[in-house]
DNA sequence: CTCCAAAATTGACCGTGGTCATTTAAATGC
DNA sequence: GCATTTAAATGACCACGGTCAATTTTGGAG
């Protein structure tokens, strides 16, 4: 049978956490390179494999256990009434998500989790995400000809395709939030 | 001043051009590697270099030549009036599309290029599409309180959420048209 | 035709993510 | 305690995208 984990496991996985998030608070994301993490984290370069799949894993790690705590703001918050305070209110979420092209790019990639059995802590994010919204739609004053779990991932849909823009337009006069809220308006108040 | 270009340099890009075609067709994009194209080319991996910066500038004007195909028998076409419709005359480029993750995430990447100044096959190709969904919208029997070029960048997000959707949900039985449907229907046709 | 400067090409080399056979450490049975 | 077996760790190695100083080719200028 399957013998416990071992403690010195645990370990190791946490050293290799840690290093990892001093290399991101010192250099950010795009920066970070898997020799630096072990050298940090005092192993070799084929335990952290043994750890974590590919790079990717250890960031959507990262990434997701700091999209939880913006989400965890948003859910324990008062629901937004309006499409500005809708706006206001992911701002944080919306900051970290485009603060690197690199973590953009780590939403994007699970961006259609919401309805699929995707698991990872960025996809279990997602999903939460869309059912926090939908909470939101479903108790405020927005249209109701559509369901509010199908509106929750159009919010998704125009969130993502406004940090597109930024990413995209390099002189971008509009902000995030300018061009996600008449889309925002458009898609929730129709007249 | 400078000097023209020489034929030798257009000869050896259409090489290079050819023998990446040759790959993809026989193996997909993903498994496109710039070692096998010089080798089919028959030029030195330098030289590759010298007539593409990167590895993705190669696949998107090859990934960009074909969108504009697709966008031009689109634009060709006569406008669709339905939703059903519009979803319909775009099933050859999202069967494009969705042909294969890699080429997925090259539109995605560029996913913002439509209200920006970012250049190349790909923006491009994003701008003429939210042009020519522009066009079918004005034209078109939907909504009139949003702007027309705003409705059609709406359409964009909701397209490239239903692929996500697609690469996201491992066994799903939803197709993209039966995702793309019901929000294009709920942007362009509110009650 | 000869020579020269610009353009094009070359391939050895590098950085970085990822693999795997081997070694070391820990848990289990006696 | 000792032997055995399973988990964990190791680091040399590979694949692949990308770089660059050196070399070859090309198209004029004289």
């Amino acid at each position: 049978m399957a013998r416990a984990v071992q403690r010195r496991t645990l370990e190791t996985r946490a050293r290799l956490l840690a290093a990892a998030e001093s290399v991101i608070a010192e250099q950010g994301f795009a920066a970070l390179r898997v020799e630096e993490v072990v050298l940090r984290a005092g192993t070799a370069k084929g335990t952290f494999f043994a750890h974590f799949p590919d790079k990717d894993a250890l960031v959507a790690q990262i990434v997701g256990a700091r999209f939880a705590l913006y989400l965890a703001e948003m859910a324990e918050g008062p629901a937004p009434e309006t499409v500005a305070d809708m706006v206001r209110v992911q701002m944080p979420l919306i900051g970290f998500m485009t603060s690197e092209r690199y973590v953009f790019d780590v939403f994007f990639r699970y961006s259609g989790a919401a309805a699929s059995d995707e698991i990872g802590p960025i996809a279990e994010g997602i999903v939460t995400y869309v059912e926090v919204v939908t909470d939101w739609i479903a108790g405020g004053p927005f249209r109701t000809d559509v369901a509010p779990d199908v509106l929750a991932e159009g919010v998704l849909a125009f969130l993502l395709q406004a940090m597109a823009v930024r990413f995209c337009a390099l002189h971008a006069s509009q902000t995030v939030e300018e061009t996600f809220a008449p889309y925002l308006q458009a898609w929730l108040l129709p007249r």
